[in-house]
DNA sequence: CCCATAATTCCAATATTCTAGAAATACAGT
DNA sequence: ACTGTATTTCTAGAATATTGGAATTATGGG
């Protein structure tokens, strides 16, 4: 992954709002949760929680689905993955011991 | 973890500048880093490095020691362990299946 | 005490993000 | 086509973040 992706994720889930959108919809797993059910869960008008599903959308780290009138949003887990693989990996690349660190990831 | 403290560590790493300080950090591995070095790798001015660097503190992803003259900044990985974990917990907490995910975190 | 090096803090300009009401669009049922 | 529900886009003001030069503080050597 480029860094650049990377920081991207990052920020997308660096947002009080946005990361509460992202953990509801990782509870909700493979099932996934609409729009509507995300606002009445979480409180926040409609074009706000709009804007930051976009934001998450965007980078990947939620895919969406359409059922009749309604969107239904999932947590990408590979997205996620791969974003915590990043973060984990290099580690001490520029040094000799450092073993917990690397089993950690 | 408080969801509070996770958006913000995940805010602190969702900047390419802040990112890019940090990875030097985890790859320089326990020996840490001098600010100075970090500011001849990644050119940038001594007032930005340092305002970036803060950010990384004060969430606890960075430690920072001071040897002589010289500020030595440390990855935290305990830090970014408990963020990881974070992320990955609570899979699917409102769903059955998912094992996929959930032998992932 | 004075100097040099290391790094931070002060300050201000610029840029970006966040928020949410209002208007617009998407879709299905009748 | 018309209506209602679901959701997005438009818009813009307020809030926050980013940046970096200049001044300041911190530390140790001579």
């Amino acid at each position: 992954m480029k860094i650049d992706d990377a920081a991207a994720r990052l920020e997308a889930l660096g947002n009080r709002t946005r990361l509460q959108i992202y953990r509801a919809l990782v509870r909700a797993g493979r099932s996934g949760m609409p729009v509507g059910r995300l606002q009445d869960k979480l409180k926040i008008p409609a074009s706000t929680l709009s804007h930051h599903i976009k934001s998450l959308v965007a980078v990947g780290l939620v895919n969406q689905v359409r059922e009749a009138t309604t969107l239904i949003c999932h947590a990408n887990y590979d997205s996620m993955q791969g974003l915590v693989d990043f973060l984990v990996s290099e580690c001490c690349a520029d040094e000799a011991e450092c073993k917990n660190a690397k089993t950690a990831a």
